[in-house]
DNA sequence: ACCTGAACACCGTTCAAGT
DNA sequence: ACCTGAACACCGTTCAAGT
């Protein structure tokens, strides 16, 4: 008669389904184990999502949030420059810390397993600021896509195991950041040489 | 009575792994479906491979080795320089006609479905050399991780879909690898500012 | 020596039936 | 209004039985 009163929630069903992503990896978190984890069976799950992919995606972008709320604040760095390395060595560290989560956000996905384009952009808002502090708006989307690229490309590398020839990763890490930078700050104002 | 002759190969079922992976990612490369595009059932192909993940791991190889195989001569170029322009060139082209099988080469694959380090290495030795060349033999990893991890971040990023607020990517690309180069051309011998 | 059907333990997903 | 068991169509994998 009385109708079922609601024994969990989307957002207890996002955080389980983080917690088995950390855990197991994006192959662990399949329905069946996020609905045990928060009590239910799994066909209540799409009662919240319609499919597994939303309910990967909206992990993605709860994910997306928290970097989004850990980059911000170093944009406001008065130094462009040293901002951009900070913020360059705090993305690595949020890898580190969420790595399965990370490769969802950089990852193939099926087209509803992605966030949207606003969510993302207000993650990547502070690389832009900053890149457009750096080497002016005429660059800055190269210029961010740039240090982008080679943050992601690097830290997935790392986390795929594919650096195997030793040497410390770190160090390269940094290395790397800081040529870049460098090679932002020379480009500044300066023709292009080719 | 007389024993049953073979009716594929290992070389025809990772042709034909290849082919379903390029169709249609890696979701349908399945037993099933290699079975069938080789005409034998899927226990059959457990006489061959011991488990999705070896197979995986041998189309992955495949490439490895297709991939060495056009990027090595680039590694010959006299200036070093425009040798390692041309490679990242020719990676990114690489990746482009055959996107789900590039996708593999960094993705995040249990341990069984990965390719072996010696594979790795050769199919990455030209890359290694041009940047030996380039900055000398000390910097020569790091100078490598860093065009590698740009590269492969850029791509993957291009083919997952995250460029998504226009511009010219292949003009970003350009971009990204000349500031690199050169960034990495005035570095040599140079002691490093900081 | 290789191939097969049948079986098993898992998926995601649907839906009628319960409260 | 929410939850569930049962069912369906798929997986990867095993194995006894066929040739």
């Amino acid at each position: 008669m009385s109708p079922a009163p609601a024994r969990t929630s989307s957002t207890e069903i996002i955080a389980a389904g983080r917690e088995l992503l950390e855990a197991g990896g994006l192959g662990s978190v399949t329905m069946q184990a996020v609905a045990a984890q928060v009590g239910v069976r799994a066909p209540s799950l799409y009662k919240r999502f319609p499919s597994r992919d939303a309910l990967i995606a909206a992990i993605t972008t709860a994910t997306l949030e928290d970097l989004g709320e850990l980059l911000a604040p170093l944009s406001h760095d008065p130094d462009a420059s040293a901002g951009l390395r900070e913020l360059a060595l705090a993305y690595r560290a949020f890898a580190w810390a969420n790595p399965h989560a990370f490769e969802l956000l950089y990852m193939n996905l099926p087209l509803d397993s992605r966030p949207s384009v606003e969510d993302t952009a207000r993650a990547t808002a502070p690389v832009l600021t900053l890149a457009e502090r750096l080497v002016g708006p005429e660059r800055a989307l190269e210029a961010a896509r740039l240090i982008t690229a080679f943050a992601n490309g690097f830290i997935s590398m790392e986390l795929a195991g594919t650096f195997r020839l030793g040497g410390d990763v770190e160090r390269s890490y940094r290395y790397g950041v800081d040529v870049l930078v460098e090679a932002l700050v020379n480009e500044r104002g300066a023709k292009r040489s080719r």
